[in-house]
RNA sequence: CCGGGUGUGGCGCAGCCGGUAGCGCGCUUGACUGGGGGUCAAGAGGCCGCAGGUUCAAAUCCUGUCACUCGGACCA
């Protein structure tokens, strides 16, 4: 499977896979850095995989009843201290807004790190009856979380997401859309990412400020560490109580509605980067990448090649297919090279040799492969060939998470297996936040998530660390 | 926030015991080429990160600051 190096400018992951990062987001033109740390520019190519994540999510979400809506971007200081547990989260974080003009403000406002009060606070004036419920919302916006290290995609100061808030009136339908909506997430990154992961439910210790509960997705970076992939939480009516929101029940008694929250943001560029990349670059998932195939012509200048060509992207076009032909005068291996430094899923050559026998070569950016096809049957077998490509991404993936999951039964067994194999690691555990403390400290790994697929330990199972009757399984790893 | 490294044309870098900036790639124009980053020729392009200071003179020395990067802490 080792390929040969044909990037230069890409540093080889094996090497030091944080400067891999860099060079692939930056030479693959995905991401631009402004003159303030944190405060990124996502370029074309970038923003187009946002859009289309965009795109496949707003269609989910609004298929199962959501509303988008747009909320201010600043917070009262007095508004986001309604809850204790979300402000003590937050706080550490928050950048404010202390002057209009020359004018210098009675009440500092707080550029949202998240919305969650404000939706709070809106309801809390519109909801009144049982019959306004429930309210499923969405935005698609920007936060400002003052992050101390940045990284592109990874961990930005500002940026973009979605995040939905729904307001419930009983408990059970809330969890049930948190649910729900870590479903629609997973399935995203199942669908149109092609990348595996752990779905699972947070530690108390490890859940968003203010939840009840926290679901996620945790998937494996080809460093072996973890990226949480999404979130979606439940709240209870603890946020109800805290903003006094109160509904009127059909028995005509006031009562707390329940509330949910989740979100997904473009660091889930950054996981599909570190997921599926390799030594020449990014690697698209056929389905979000923006370009899904690149036509490039080989001796344009010679008579009908040039033509052929251009018929050839009409016809990958009116298929439905995100197509671009390269008629600029590189080399073809220029071309080549340039395409697989962006990570365009295919590339389809055509000469003069080609159009003699009406065919073409289709070359997969995962794995090398090529293909001829015949020109005839390109509107068939391209999309065919782009959903080989996704589940052969899938699949790679999927072997390389449960190739570096490993089991544990003490803490120096987790210890040991994760310096020498890094990954993830799964162990019993007692449900002691001093357990998970004792973890960091010993063997560097953190709980991910307690994985709903292999929730309940087995019968007599004990906690890894403290040797205690075990209430869970956890994964542990390394996280970004 | 702590520690290491780095800021010089679009990119990668040299110049740094002071004397007014250079190389490779890329870019522009033209010709020949064209199935894995082609060849030749002629060109264009620089507030040396920013702000102070020392000096007759600063890319070079001093101070501060900003940004990038790697590691750690923090964070989701």
């Amino acid at each position: 499977m080792a390929k040969e190096k044909k990037v230069e400018q890409i540093t080889d992951m094996e090497r030091d896979f944080a400067q891999w990062y860099t060079d692939v987001v930056t030479r693959a033109e995905l991401i631009g850095y402004s003159g303030v740390k944190g405060f990124f520019i996502l370029r074309p190519y970038g923003y187009a995989i946002w859009e289309n994540i965009q795109a496949y999510l707003d269609g989910k979400f609004k298929e199962l009843g959501h509303e988008n809506v747009s909320m201010p971007l600043l917070i009262p200081e007095s508004l986001l201290q309604k809850e204790k547990d979300h402000v003590a989260g937050f706080a550490p974080e928050c950048a404010w807004v202390t002057f209009g003009g020359a004018e210098e403000l009675e009440e500092r406002l707080c550029i949202r790190p998240t919305s969650e009060t404000l939706f709070c606070d809106h309801w809390s004036d519109t909801v009144q009856s049982h019959r306004d419920l429930p309210k499923l919302y969405n935005q698609w916006c920007s936060v400002l979380r003052w992050e101390k290290s940045t990284r592109p995609f990874l961990r930005h100061r500002e940026f973009l997401w979605q995040e939905g808030h729904t307001l419930h009136a009983a408990a059970d339908e809330a969890i049930q859309e948190t649910e729900q909506m870590l479903e629609v997430y997973a399935e995203c990154y199942e669908n149109l990412l092609a990348m595996p992961f752990i779905k699972g439910r947070k530690t108390d210790s490890d859940k968003f400020a203010g939840a009840e509960r926290t679901y996620t997705c945790e998937c494996m970076m080809r460093d072996g560490k973890a990226l949480q992939a999404c979130t979606s939480h439940y709240f209870g009516d603890g946020f109800a109580r805290a903003f006094e929101i109160t509904y009127q029940d059909k028995e005509g008694k006031l009562a707390y509605p329940h509330q949910t929250s989740w979100g997904l943001s473009t660091r889930s560029i950054a996981g599909l980067i570190m997921t599926h990349g390799d030594n020449n670059g990014p690697v698209m998932p056929p389905r979000v990448a923006p370009i899904q195939v690149v036509v490039i012509p080989v001796a344009s200048h010679k008579p009908g090649v040039s033509e052929a060509a251009r018929a050839l992207l009409n016809t990958l076009k009116a298929a439905g297919i995100r197509a671009k032909i390269d008629e600029s005068d590189n080399s073809p291996g220029w071309k080549f090279a340039e395409y697989e430094m962006r990570g365009v899923p295919l590339r389809v050559e055509l000469g003069p040799r080609d159009i003699e026998m009406g065919k073409c070569v289709a070359v997969r950016r995962v794995d090398g492969a090529k293909e001829e096809i015949a020109i005839a049957d390109i509107a068939i077998r391209v999309p065919e060939i782009l959903d080989e490509i996704h589940y052969a991404m899938f699949e790679k993936a999927a072997r390389y998470l449960s190739a570096n999951t490993h089991s544990a039964a003490t803490i120096e067994d987790a210890q040991a297996i994760y310096s020498a194999r890094g990954g993830f690691i799964k162990t019993a555990w007692c449900g002691e936040e001093a357990c998970e403390d004792k973890m960091k400290e010993i063997a560097s790994i953190s709980s991910r998530c307690i994985p709903f697929d292999d929730a309940v330990p087995e019968r007599g199972a004990v906690c890894a660390v403290c040797g205690k009757p075990a209430v869970n399984n956890v994964i542990w790893g390394a996280a970004y």
